[in-house]
Formats: C-alpha cells, structure tokens, sequence
DNA sequence: ACTTAGTACTTTGTATTGCAAGGTACTTAG
DNA sequence: CTAAGTACCTTGCAATACAAAGTACTAAGT
C-alpha cells in the first residue's frame, strides 16, 4: 500500500462526476478531456475514460456527434443528455454530503 | 445506473480515509465504528469494514489489542500506528487536492 | 505511391474492492 | 439448555480503474 494508490482509489468514484461536471461546462471528445482533467491534476488514461464514456452513453446520461477535425481523424464529441444534467444535480448533492461528513471527522468530532 | 450506486461510487476509497480519521480521533472496535460512521451518515456493512480492517493492519497502518467486554465477547481495539498516522497526513493531502480539483471544475472554469 | 508520425477511438485481461449473505463464537438471561 | 445479543470473519459476485495492445483515419515527407 502506497500513498499513490490510495490517491487513485480516492479519484475511484469521482471520477464520473469531474467527467460530467466538465461535459456540462462545454461538450467535448475523449482525448480533450484527458488533457483537461489532466490540468485540473486528474490523471485519467485512456483505458479508463472510453469504457466510462460508453457507460455513460448507455446510461442515457450523455449524447454524442461525430464531428470532422481538421486534423486527424473525427472526434467524438459527447454532451450531458437532459437526463445528464438531473443526474448531476444528484452527485452534486452526494459530493456535498460526502464533503461534509469528512470535515465532521476531520474536525475532530466527538461523535458520541 | 442510478444515484445510489453512484454514491456508493463515491464512497469507495474514502472508507480508508474516514476509518483513519476516525481511529485517530479514538481507538475503536469494529462494530463502533460501523456505528461511529453511520452517525456521519457513511454507510458501511461488516463485509466491507472487516477486510478493509484487516488490509491496513496487514500493511502496518493499524495495530490492534483485544479487550475484555462487561457485556459479550471480546473486542479488537484498533488504532492507529506511527506508520498510519504519517499515511494519514498523505491522505490529508490527497483529500484537499481532490477537494480543490472539484471546486475548480464545478465554478465552471475556462480550463483552456 | 509509400512510409512515417500524429491523432483518436476501442478492446482485452487483470487486480482491487465494496457488498450481500452466511457462518462462528462468546456472554447473559430465562 | 435454549434464545437473544454482540462481535468477529469468510465467501462469492459485481463493478471498475488501469496497462497494454489494436484499429483507423489524416497529413507530411520521400
């Protein structure tokens, strides 16, 4: 057990949610949204982000249009279906939830 | 998919963190801390609970001592070890990167 | 034309781990 | 001696992050 891989369990989970919370911001293809989270220092591979994606998709949570690059081959830009955007209301909730009960324990609490 | 999973998503790598912190707050047996965290409102069942005890004291992060019960059997107190404790302030980091990476994403930042 | 480099999407196999469900064992009360 | 309460532990399954390898299209150099 290493500190990194408690850092990688802990982008376990939120992951889908720093995923939609970028999607709602602007639609965007897979590869550009490796390079965003990796500025905001979330490490994403690709082997991790398409088979979320799909999932995603599948879900009925994202949409997506092919669209021609004037470099390279066609990009697959994906943007948060109506049923995306309600979703992400809910995993707002949870985060705040899981955001506070961490300071409550962080802060020492005497919880009993 | 639907929000309770994802939650529970979320959740997933930090029970290790939350277990820590609570330890370090108070030595504790398991059964009090599914208690302790059920109070923060951090659902977790035995099943997940005693093999993640049993992870972190196998990689040196918690000792534990048995103690007599007036009432039942006897409890496996863990707490934290030096190890531990110096992982602990890893996760601590880790925690306000994360917690600073969402912020960023949600105040819908022009990341490019 | 052909090759190489760059970009992008996809799949496969493995390891981790949360969780439901079931099991063991000790103590106390009836 | 049975039942209830408390506590610890294990097994099997499902979800998923990740490494690695594969496919395909475009553009530039020769």
């Amino acid at each position: 057990m290493n500190i990194e891989n408690a850092k990688s369990q802990m982008r376990k989970g939120m992951l889908e949610y720093c995923v939609l919370l970028l999607l709602k911001h602007r639609p965007s293809y897979a590869s550009d949204i490796i390079q965003q989270l990796k500025r905001a220092e979330l490490l994403v591979v690709e082997g991790t982000l398409y088979p979320l994606l799909t999932r995603l998709k599948n879900d009925g949570l994202l949409r997506y249009e092919w669209q021609e690059s004037t470099q390279g081959p066609p990009r697959k830009y994906y943007a948060l279906s109506t049923e995306g955007e309600q979703f992400l209301e809910g995993l707002d909730g949870a985060w705040r939830e899981l955001s506070n009960t961490i300071n409550y324990l962080k802060n020492n609490t005497p919880m009993n």
